[in-house]
DNA sequence: CGTAATATAAGC
DNA sequence: GCTTATATTACG
């Protein structure tokens, strides 16, 4: 049932980049998805876990710097982009480099959501890395009125092949395109999906043509319309008041959302069949899964905190922000 | 010289 | 554990 979980699957490897190194693939990682565990889901994983990404080792160290030379990125930049972390942070991972295995619970989560950026296509990362650096050099000009617009002058391509290619991507960074789910799986929304009592939830600023089964998480998505992708630290604290919740709680919604963001495929099916969470590419070990678990939950309690707050009509609050970063 | 990127220290 | 501030280096 599993589908593939590679949706980039020819993804174009990078021209300087052997990416994995073999003398690098020390095997000394698994220390908590030992194979004396019993893994529930034996088959999903039959060998092709490679190319389902979420291969944390050393070399990931290697691809960060490679990534940031090849694409000219600063550490700060790739901190933002790919772990919603500071340029310190990046500095003194790269450092360290220390080896990563699920024992090191923060550490495993971030190598992980930096995996999975790296995961993208080249054609994505260099988009993303436009977007965030162009949004950042313009001091409040980063209106998102209507989301981060990429306008397609603004991106020199010069080859008309990638120039597809970033359009197509643009879409997705504007939350435009209907057949993505926002909101990955909630089962607990599901058990406590208080449908909207009192007419529309809220007037959507974006005309959407998904259907009728992809709106539920109308919410959470013009939500993100009002703040973007990357809500800046202004913006995380003005949430956290909002909603009543701790900044942890909203970054690591918008981390997860960017990931879902970037990654238009599959998903919530395997939820829906109850064989497999979240996304598929991750361990079987008992401790990756409370991890998703814990970003499962994460998102629920955000999705309901902002279901309530619009039902409240919070509408003229996410307004006021918008101000306030003028 | 100036700025930007990186390394390091201090604070929450 | 991470951010912010500051010192240091790289570079035009």
């Amino acid at each position: 049932m599993v589908v593939c979980c590679c949706v980039f699957a020819p993804q174009p490897r990078r021209e300087d980049c052997n990416s994995v190194r073999p003398e690098d693939w020390n095997p000394r990682i698994p220390v908590g998805i030992s194979p004396v565990k019993p893994s529930p889901l034996p088959s999903e994983w039959n060998g092709k876990t490679e190319s389902c990404i979420l291969n944390i080792n050393s070399t990931i160290y290697d691809e960060i710097q490679q990534e940031m030379k090849r694409a000219k990125v600063s550490q700060a930049l790739f901190a933002k982009v790919a772990a919603s972390k500071s340029q310190g942070w990046l500095c003194e991972l790269l450092r360290w480099k220390e080896d990563p295995s699920p024992e090191n619970r923060t550490l495993w989560e971030n190598l992980s959501m930096i995996r999975r950026f790296l995961s993208l296509a080249q054609v994505e990362r260099d988009a993303i890395y436009e977007q965030e650096s162009s949004a950042g050099q313009q001091h409040h000009n980063e209106r998102p009125t209507h989301l981060m617009h990429v306008s397609p002058d603004h991106l020199q391509a010069p080859p008309s092949q990638q120039q597809q290619q970033q359009q197509q991507l643009q879409s997705s960074l504007s939350l435009q395109h209907p057949s993505q789910p926002l909101l990955s799986q909630q089962p607990l929304q599901q058990q406590q999906h208080h449908q909207p009592t009192t007419g529309p939830r809220l007037p959507p600023r974006q005309p959407s043509t998904a259907s009728p089964a992809e709106t539920e998480d109308e919410g959470s998505r013009s939500f993100i319309q009002d703040v973007g992708l990357y809500p800046d630290e202004e913006a995380i604290h003005t949430l956290s008041a909002q909603l009543d919740l701790p900044k942890l709680t909203i970054i690591k919604f918008f981390q997860n959302q960017r990931f879902y963001v970037n990654h238009p495929a599959k998903v919530s099916k395997e939820i829906s069949a109850g064989t497999m969470e979240l996304t598929d590419f991750r361990e079987s070990g008992d401790l990756l899964k409370e991890l998703d678990e814990s970003t499962q939950t994460n998102n629920t309690i955000f999705s309901i905190k902002i279901e309530e707050q619009l039902e409240r009509g919070v509408e003229a609050q996410a307004e006021a922000e918008r101000d306030a970063k003028q």
